[in-house]
DNA sequence: CTGATGACGGTGC
DNA sequence: GGCACCGCCATCA
């Protein structure tokens, strides 16, 4: 992950303010996350959140993969972590330890919002 | 500059 | 429902 100076990069600071919009008891994707900071691919975000500083304020367990499963890494002890957290949020797991994202998946911001960080929004259409 | 890698997603079998 | 392959593009050696 190198703590290299990758913030810089605009790219990353959109996902990063995307990701802190994601409301406490909610999850979104890597693609959702992707589609709305205009990344053209979903691994980018992965790779973001790979970057992310040990103290950082973006709530990165918030983000799960499409299966609704909390992605694989290096460091297993990390994805018990970012479960524990999850939980403590009222998001519930199933057996095979997926979350519902028909429940709890993010809405998605605001057509309002969108305009504001100079997004196009005709794109989205808001979910 | 070239090549490898990666917290993913969609499609096909 | 699960597994294998391909594509995607920023970052690093």
């Amino acid at each position: 992950m190198t703590k290299s100076d990758h913030q810089t990069k605009p790219i990353y600071q959109q996902i990063y303010t995307v990701v802190k919009e994601i409301p406490v008891g909610r999850v979104a994707t890597y693609g959702q996350i992707g589609h709305v900071a205009g990344c053209s691919t979903p691994r980018m975000v992965g790779y973001a959140m790979a970057g992310l500083p040990k103290g950082t304020d973006v709530p990165w367990h918030r983000v799960i993969n499409a299966a609704g499963k909390i992605s694989p890494r290096g460091n297993p002890i990390s994805s018990e972590i970012q479960r524990q957290l999850l939980q403590e949020e009222g998001i519930t797991f199933t057996k095979s330890g997926n979350v519902n994202l028909n429940t709890y998946r993010w809405s998605g911001p605001t057509w309002e919002w969108l305009v504001e960080h100079g997004l196009d929004p005709e794109g989205l259409i808001n979910r």
